[in-house]
RNA sequence: GGGGAGAUACUCAAGCGGCCAACGAGGUCAGACUGUAAAUCUGAUGGCACUGCCUUCGGCGGUUCGAAUCCGCCUCUCCCCA
C-alpha cells in the first residue's frame, strides 16, 4: 500500500483546478506521504453521493499511500460557509454540530479507511483562541478582496444579508491548514476561493503553501445543481433500492462523467460501457455504486418487492390509505390518498381508487404498488 | 443616530376584515406517452380512518360575531440619510 511513489498525473487525475502543478510536483518527488486535507461542514445530518466525488479521491489518495486529514469544522459551521450562497446560512448550534458529526463519521467509513485517517475537529484550536487571535487572524486578509467574490457581489446587488462573521469563513478554514501544516486541500470547484485563502495564511505564516486540488461538483440525477431543495441527490442513508433507482435515473449526458468521479472502473471500460446502450450503461451505473454502498447483497433485492411485515400495533384492518402511510410508503396518509385517486396505487395487480378501501390482514402476502417505482409484499402478521 | 420598506405554505410570490388551507410560477407527487430517461400533456399538492374535522400567513397580546388582512409591543431583514 505504500507506493506513493505516483506521479503527478496520477495524483491529480479528474482535478479540474491544480495550483500549483510545480509545487505538486516539488512535493511529490520528495517520497514522502503527503498530508491531504478535506473539510467536511457538519450542517446537515447527511451526506450524499456529491461529496462522494471527494471522497473517492480521497480513497484513491490514501490507497496511494498518503496521509488523509479530515477536518470536522465544527466551529466553522457555527459560522456557515457563504460559498454558493445567495443568502445568510443559518449559524448552527453546538448540540446540532454534535448530532450531525457522529453520523458524518460513520457516512465516510464506508468510503474511507478511519483507521488510517487522522481526524480532526477545527473547535481543537478554535476554541482556544482569543478575541485578539482572532483579530490578527483578520488582519491578513482585505475586504475588497472578500467583496471579489462573485456570492458576495450577488448578495449585495440583490439586498441580502452578508454577516461580518462570514468573512471570518474563509479565513478559519485557511487557518485549518495552517495548523494541520497542510499539504494538499482537496474540494469542490465552488471552494476555490477557501482554498486559496489556505495557501495565503500559509505563505504568511513562513510555512510551504497547500497545494490546491478542485474537482468536478456533480449535478444531481436531474441534471439540474445536486440540491436539497431540488431532491435531486442521492443520501449515502439510501436504502439500496432507493440508490438504485436514484441513480438509475440520472440525466443522459452524466452518464459519462458519474462514472469518472463515482466508480473505480478503468478508464477504458467506462469509455466502451457509455458507447453502448444508455440504458445498460446506466443499470451498471446504478449497480456500481449500489453495490459499493450496499454489498452484493443489498444489490441483490433492489428489483423485488421488499417484504415488509404488518405495521406493527396497528389494527389488523387498515384503510388502504393509512397501510401505505403506516408501512413507510408515502410521507403522510394524505399523499397516499392522492396516489390512489388518481389510479397510482395497485394491491395484488388491481388499480385501486378508493383510499378508504379497507384492507384486511390476510393469510397470504399482498403485493402493493405506490407509484411507478414504490412496491411492496406486506407479510402477513404474525400471531403473538 | 434619523427616515422609509418588508417578513405569507418546500421556494419565489399574490392577497390587505368574511366568498382563504390562502391566486400564480417553480418544485414535488400521480396518470398518459416513453427507454424505470428527457421533453410534452392532464390532475393533485397543510394534516387527518376526508361529503367533515383540526392546525397554518415572523412572535406575543388586543379590537371584532369574524383577522393573513386593523391596532400595540417584540424579533429579524433591506434601502436612503448621518
Amino acid at each position: 500500500m505504500s507506493t506513493h511513489a505516483t506521479g503527478p498525473e496520477s495524483f491529480a487525475r479528474s482535478c479540474v483546478d491544480l495550483i500549483e502543478r510545480r509545487d505538486l510536483e516539488e512535493r511529490l518527488s520528495a517520497g514522502r506521504p503527503l498530508r491531504v486535507k478535506f473539510g467536511m461542514d457538519p450542517s446537515s445530518p447527511d451526506l450524499h453521493i456529491g461529496h462522494c466525488v471527494q471522497l473517492f479521491k480521497l480513497r484513491a489518495l490514501q490507497q496511494q499511500g498518503h496521509q488523509i486529514v479530515l477536518i470536522v469544522g465544527d466551529s466553522t459551521a457555527m459560522v456557515g460557509d457563504p460559498s454558493g450562497r445567495n443568502k445568510l446560512r443559518p449559524q448552527l448550534t453546538r448540540a446540532e454540530v454534535e448530532a450531525n458529526l457522529d453520523t458524518y463519521v460513520s457516512q465516510v467509513s464506508k468510503v474511507l479507511d478511519l483507521g488510517r485517517t487522522e481526524v480532526h475537529r477545527n473547535s481543537e484550536w478554535f476554541d482556544a483562541m482569543k478575541f485578539e487571535d482572532v483579530l490578527r487572524l483578520a488582519s491578513r486578509m482585505t475586504v475588497a478582496r472578500m467583496l471579489e467574490r462573485d456570492t458576495f457581489q450577488k448578495r449585495v446587488q440583490e439586498s441580502e444579508p452578508i454577516g461580518i462573521h462570514e468573512f471570518l469563513y474563509p479565513l478559519m478554514q485557511g487557518w485549518d491548514s495552517v495548523m494541520i501544516r497542510c499539504d494538499v486541500e482537496l474540494g469542490g470547484t465552488d471552494q476555490l476561493f477557501n482554498l486559496i485563502v489556505g495557501r495565503h495564511l500559509q505563505e504568511q505564516c513562513s510555512m510551504p503553501p497547500q497545494i490546491v486540488m478542485t474537482l468536478p461538483l456533480i449535478n444531481g440525477f436531474d441534471g439540474r445543481k445536486m440540491s436539497k431543495s431540488y431532491d435531486n441527490s442521492v443520501p449515502l442513508t439510501d436504502s439500496a433500492r432507493e440508490m438504485y433507482h436514484k441513480v438509475k435515473r440520472v440525466d443522459d449526458a452524466q452518464v459519462a462523467r458519474w462514472f469518472e468521479l463515482l466508480t473505480e472502473l478503468p478508464p477504458a471500460q467506462i469509455a466502451s460501457l457509455t458507447a453502448g446502450d444508455l440504458l445498460d450503461a446506466k443499470d451498471r451505473l446504478a449497480a456500481e455504486i449500489t453495490r459499493f454502498f450496499h454489498g452484493e447483497a443489498g444489490l441483490a433485492t433492489v428489483r423485488e418487492a421488499p417484504e415488509l411485515p404488518w405495521p406493527k400495533g396497528a389494527a389488523a384492518r387498515l384503510p388502504l390509505a393509512n397501510l401505505i402511510q403506516a408501512l413507510g410508503l408515502s410521507a403522510t396518509t394524505s399523499e397516499a390518498r392522492r396516489a390512489s385517486e388518481q389510479g397510482g396505487v395497485s394491491v395484488d395487480g388491481q388499480v385501486v381508487r378508493l383510499p378508504g378501501q379497507i384492507v384486511e390482514a390476510g393469510a397470504k402476502a399482498l403485493l402493493i404498488t405506490v407509484g411507478k417505482r414504490r412496491a411492496a409484499r406486506v407479510l402477513p402478521p404474525t400471531p403473538g
